[in-house]
DNA sequence: ATACAATGTAGAGTAAACTCTATGTCAAGA
DNA sequence: TCTTGACATAGAGTTTACTCTACATTGTAT
């Protein structure tokens, strides 16, 4: 299947602006048709769902950019982008790491909140 | 103890004109001394280091301050803060769960990235 | 034929969170 | 006394990632 940019926008959920602005980025390159209207294929869906991935995980678009630079010259580069990768995935473990601390923190603090209430609560009421 | 703004930059990891940042948005209010200097005291390092687990879960400044504002205004608002957290400790376990899905995704890509070198490796060489 | 909606480009504007600069005060050491 | 370093304020500048505006072009329905 082939998209104009207004539903290739729909099927990400990325705003028509977003998505000529990543590729002014050189993030994405779509195809043109005869009136230089963009035309995204189901390639570029795919690709744009990983993009958005990386983006949530944490990657700015500098280097999101560079992997896709990468990308686009095919083979010679598939070690140096899995090598990207395997280093996104060591900032997300450590990423999953803190937050779940944070979540132990944040727990605590709760507990707190909820004893504190009650303890408000009874005071002066009894 | 009471430690300057230099001390608690060095105390904190953040940056002197961050902390004067943080008290114009009204984060945080540290005392002062005769001479106009702020006093920074071990209250305001536990604070300090739980906003900053909140902002490296994702909580914006703006949210920071509103909940900033409640704890200064102190016992009415206890359960309007706890509210806050348990709204926050919400959106934090769905951060988690996408970044669990996201690094199973990572993984499966980083393995096809293997099997794909190795294939292009033997190619031709053999 | 004409109006309208979607698309194109180029470039300006926005929001968040810092980060830095200019300028001034003041206590302490050489 | 003079200078140095840490601190003060006010406000300008930076970075990132969009988001919007202005204006031109084109395919389609009436």
């Amino acid at each position: 299947m082939e998209y104009s940019i207004g539903d290739f926008s729909k099927l990400t959920g990325l705003g028509i602006h977003t998505l000529r602005y990543y590729e002014h980025e050189g993030l994405i390159t779509p195809e043109r048709n005869s009136n230089n209207r963009r035309c995204y294929s189901d390639k570029d869906l795919t690709w744009i769902e990983f993009i958005k991935r990386l983006k949530d995980t944490g990657m700015p678009i500098k280097e999101i950019k560079h992997y896709a630079k990468l990308r686009a010259t095919g083979n010679p580069t598939l070690f140096e982008r899995m090598e990207m990768l395997v280093q996104h995935r060591q900032a997300l473990d450590e990423q999953i790491a803190r937050l779940q601390d944070h979540k132990l923190k944040l727990n605590e603090k709760i507990e707190f909140y909820k004893k504190e209430i009650a303890r408000v609560n009874t005071r002066g009421t009894g």
